[in-house]
DNA sequence: GTAATAGTGTCTTTCAGACAGTATGAC
DNA sequence: GTCATACTGTCTGAAAGACACTATTAC
């Protein structure tokens, strides 16, 4: 075999906080175009890859502490370009970080925070999805899996991805939604959709920020994800909204309301918060329940 | 900053396959010590990382096609020897296989299956799991998290981990109970429980297949991952021993054939099976499932 | 008073667990 | 017939969605 030249090994974070009902990711600017906060791996300087992770975060962000977790590892040739001429192979772990959006020294070090459905526009049910969705996606998807010779594979995906024909809706499937529209894009009458659809962003960053969707979307229904979101006291309300805004999609607020109180995953601090109407009580996360049921997550479907 | 030893990177793979009601992992012999079939990323000649686990699997195990799903990607200084020895740092990227065990050719390779469950014995409840945790387990993790300053730290772990005090057994925590039992190994007075109380591996690939049991766990509640394990035609009671076995766990019969067949996740296929008992139908998969149902397992809790 | 937000009670449907009992084969 | 396994029906309680309603503030 020739001589092999060793993959570089580098990290990328998607740093995600939410504020005003919009989840917001952090981005810096190469070119114009946003990319993730990334480094490279460090082994003379990093014991673990989280903690290659945490150094990246606190370099770029400031960022020192918080929820951490590793989403994907990231490989494919020619993710990065500097592949194609000639490089070596970068290969990434991607990170998923959960933070306040106030814990970010954000503006002093470049950074900026970005609506994330800014990139997946078809993916807030509370905004524009319903007309992007049946004007331009399905359209083109009718396109694309009607070329296709092996139609019925193409067909199925789009069907189970995008909910046609019947099929519900998985708020969780971001990845899979992300993978037929840039294969679409691909194709000839693709349209180059994937690029006008929603920003472009550097590398293969809108794919791991996909992925990072669609994990947190998983994850906030059987863990309690969503507190490392919020302050530490917040309103039912609060609560809600930010559940809305990862998940994309409204939600009843009196069923809402009791789920969440009879779970045991909050309890009340006893203040109250000030709002143009009724004033609310304040809650807080409850550790406990971590030892009382084997999934504590926010219950909606 | 010194130069720089870029890491190198590898592929570990878990090839999981069911046999006789025991779910069984492939593996290799490295001195009497078994480990996961493994080779290093060949950025020359694998496109993906996903290819790159393929090629291991098709190398040392003949296998070439079926499920595989990335799981993790291990990097913790020194879990390769060959890093304490002055080498460069070892990053693994984890992938679980599953497959039939007819396919793969096992002996010719020098490989061996062995039941999952003799390195994890406190797994299997339906097994000699209680007698192990009461007699054992327990009583060394009193005495653990007795002898802690951060009691409430190493006590809630200890808690949630392994349903003690009333709280509920989560069968997916299956890495959390692991790494608890290796850091009260570490301690004094704990008796290397992690040495005695299941058979050690090569590297850090205990903890790989621990990551690979709790992600199959988890699951198999909501993908249809256990018909990569048995054969195309099935009897619902050869499907409800394969969850057993991969759970860990007894379900209750009647209620488990209500559930699948009602779920539509598997269809008659109209030929029977003969038994020791009455004969049984036997059933398909029926992947139309997917485009009905966002979330199709098996019903466990 | 109205508007706005917070919060409660109840009805209905769905679903999961428990259990009793029946069906069909081998011997 | 007995034994073993396959399979069905029904009861019960828990949980989830829909909806009508009340409460407390600002103005």
């Amino acid at each position: 075999m020739a001589e092999e030249i060793p993959a570089r090994l580098g990290i990328d974070a998607v740093v995600v906080g939410v504020c005003d009902e919009r989840p917001q990711v952090l981005t810096f600017a190469t070119d114009g175009r946003p990319r993730l906060p990334s480094g490279a791996f460090a082994p003379a300087l990093d014991r673990t890859l989280e903690l290659a992770a945490r150094r990246v975060l606190s370099d770029q962000a400031g960022l020192r502490e918080g929820y951490l977790e590793q989403l994907y590892t990231f490989g494919d040739r020619h993710r990065d370009p500097r592949e194609v001429a000639g490089g070596p192979r970068f290969v990434s772990v991607g990170y998923l970080a959960l933070t306040g959006i106030d814990d970010v020294n954000c503006a002093a070090l470049g950074g900026a925070w970005h609506d994330w459905y800014r990139f997946f526009p078809w993916e807030d049910a509370r905004g524009s999805r319903p007309e992007i969705l049946d004007r331009i996606i399905v359209p083109l998807l009718r396109r694309w899996t009607a070329a296709a010779r092996d139609d019925a594979g193409r067909a199925f995906r789009a069907r189970v991805a995008f909910g046609l024909d019947g099929a519900p809706w998985n708020n969780e499937a971001v990845l899979e939604r992300y993978e037929c529209l840039y294969e679409l894009s691909t194709t000839s009458g693709g349209a180059d959709a994937i690029a006008t659809l929603g920003e472009a962003m550097d590398l293969d960053h809108r794919r791991i920020l996909a992925t990072a969707i669609g994990r947190l979307r998983g994850k906030i229904k059987y863990r309690p994800v969503v507190f490392e979101l919020i302050g530490e006291a917040f309103t039912l309300s609060e609560l809600q909204s930010t559940v809305e805004a990862l998940a994309g999609m409204e939600l009843h607020a009196p069923n809402f309301r009791r789920l969440v109180a009879e779970s045991g995953i909050v309890e009340r601090t006893g203040a109250q918060r000030r709002t143009s109407g009724r004033p609310a009580e304040t809650y807080r996360f409850r550790p406990d329940v971590l030892a009382e049921r084997p999934d504590p997550g926010i219950g909606i479907r």
